[in-house]
DNA sequence: TATGAATGAGAATTCATTCAT
DNA sequence: GATGAATGAATTCTCATTCAT
């Protein structure tokens, strides 16, 4: 029995897939280069080595592209997010560690903040049709509840923190200074993005949650 | 507030100054709705009532447009800033009045949000070439650096705050929340730009902010 | 000769080196009756009977397009070139064969004559580009070399003749005569288009030559 | 009697002409560089120091304008021949003074052969309509059959030439070699302009006039 | 005589997308 | 599954010319 023939005859498809990938990939890239509007069909096809045609094939159009786009970047940053153990930390350091990681996926992943960026300048037009992402739920949610209602219970941390604004700020936090960065370094007139500033910046939004949550 | 001049386009009838205030104001609208590669010189022609060969006449091209619409909507943000007086207040209160200003500002202006978030997108490769912008300092920082220094030698506030960062961070917690709520409504399922959550966010963003600065 | 396709343009049909062929010769056209900047590229594409598009898809632009007009032209006087065989003839006959030679060419081409002027009106700004054109030699200079020493070993041709100033000489004696008709004939009022004009031309042009080059 | 007030009232008609000559300047220069398609009815006003609307006003539309730059061009050309004596001269020397003159006109006018180039890719649409260019009979001609007849009377010359034929083929020499050294250049990959390269053309366009005319 | 403001028609070029094989 | 050929509708920008003063 040849089990490459009869038993998984995916040769083909793994192909497909492969081929996919490569087109999510490039689209990727060029989105979050040049944003939605910017980005140009011709470019990706030849990023991804294949041919225009194929694109249309397995995506349907610039805009379904563009959705898969982000669906699978949030799926990115939920797997990353999957990884994160605050429950096994005490209240302030689960905090620290996830400021910590928001700020480091936010660094290191440059094409989330011009993709979001770029699908809020469409008001979500692009989303706003997506049921997978309702289904990709956050995890971060109800762990930083359960961080936040640890803390308070050992008298650490204020009551009344509603994790959702405290969420989205740290959020904030990150991803402003990192996707504004272009025109307050034209404002300031001093690049943000050295290490250094970096690491200040970190920092600096460290102290600035604890500073809030804890008493 | 008379409302006759607001609705219809105002006619460019040999008024040079008023055509062109009229091009940059549907300049600013065009591009704020559909940000810089969606804005349409046709349409900001229309909008403007004029012909759009006029609108080269005065503004050269579509980039120089746009970096006259960025260098007034700062300039619009810049007059704005020097209204406060952050000087007579005592320092959480002035603290307070920025943030609470910041906040009202970010809300009021919509387009400002919008302008500012298309040109990182194009990483701010009109503003780099502005001399203008660099002219326009923003008089915040050394106000909150004054507010910070009083708050500390009253011992209200903590030592070692950098009030670049800070006023980095009071526009990052207003800026993103409402840049990004389309995206946030998309994944929270939850409209942010109710009345009653605009008001629980400036809320929040206070206590975050005094809650850091405050000993 | 069959008219069957000289009439009606060559319709493009999934034939990319035909398409190709047809833009070409519609460009060419255009170019020779109107000039580079006076050339439509619609009408080039209305000529070619293809879509404007494709004419990008294949030649880049308008200044690309052309300069391989200005290429193609060359490469067929060119190969028209190589058919002489002046080194069959004796001296005088060979001068008298490159003088009609030229003159039959000019007079059989006028696109020649049009694109040259109008290249050089522009100081030649695409050819100087070109990395072909110098490739593409002409054997002519070598072929008179040949002929004026021939002649001058036989003791029939004067001694010290340049070859590159005598053939820009042919060839002006037949361009500008062609070239400029238009105004000479407005000047002189007399058409200086008619075959017996233009026999008496060629007549004078090599009596000029050849009482110059015999002793 | 104020001689300046009552007798000669032209300080405004002197302005105008003093405008007018400004215009036909900027327009010939503008012409020359561009051509008549390349060339800017704004440019030329620019050039000239006026407003657009007065070149209007003084010369009509860009065809007009063109045309009288043409016959301008054309009347400096026919003073400039007034001031040739070929009479006082023998046969020989008159014919080598009107080659050398020819060729020095076209090296010191290149606007000339640019706007002679330019209209006869037009197929000298603007001067067809011109009535003033046929009253402007160039003498050459003239004078050059006079001289033809006494050089083959003094059995110098020989019998039979066409004085018009020679006309043009004199200007042949001089015009070609300057219009079209940019592509000469660009194909021969020599300098044609350089002063030694002028000189020796002047030389060996005289040697084939004479050469040719001298039994 | 002189001018700044304004325009309609048209220019080259681009783009996402589909056709035919 | 895969591809090169082909397209219609826009898009930015330009130009000669005229209007109103």
């Amino acid at each position: 029995m040849t089990a490459s023939k009869s038993a998984t005859p995916i040769p083909a498809s793994r192909d497909a897939e492969r081929t996919q990938a490569a087109i999510l990939k490039a689209a990727r890239d060029e989105f979050a280069e040049h944003g939605f509007a910017g980005g140009r069909v011709d470019r990706i096809a030849q990023r991804a080595g294949i041919n225009k045609r194929l694109l249309y094939y397995y995506y349907g159009n610039k805009d379904d592209l563009f959705l898969t786009v982000l669906e699978s970047t949030y799926g990115d940053i939920r797997a990353a997010e999957q990884m994160l153990h605050l429950d096994m930390l005490d209240p302030v350091d689960a905090l620290r560690q996830l400021v910590s990681f928001t700020w480091n996926y936010h660094v290191d992943h440059p094409e989330f903040i011009s993709l979001l960026g770029s699908e809020n300048l469409l008001r979500a037009s692009h989303l706003k049709e997506s049921k997978k992402i309702l289904e990709m739920n956050s995890p971060l949610i109800q762990m930083l509840d359960t961080v936040l209602e640890r803390g308070r219970r050992q008298g650490i941390f204020r009551a009344g923190i509603d994790p959702v604004q405290l969420y989205i700020s740290i959020a904030s936090l990150c991803f402003f200074y990192l996707s504004n960065n272009y025109t307050l370094s034209a404002i300031f007139g001093r690049n943000l993005l050295m290490p250094k500033a970096l690491a200040e910046r970190l920092s600096h939004i460290t102290d600035l949650v604890l500073g809030y949550a804890i008493l």
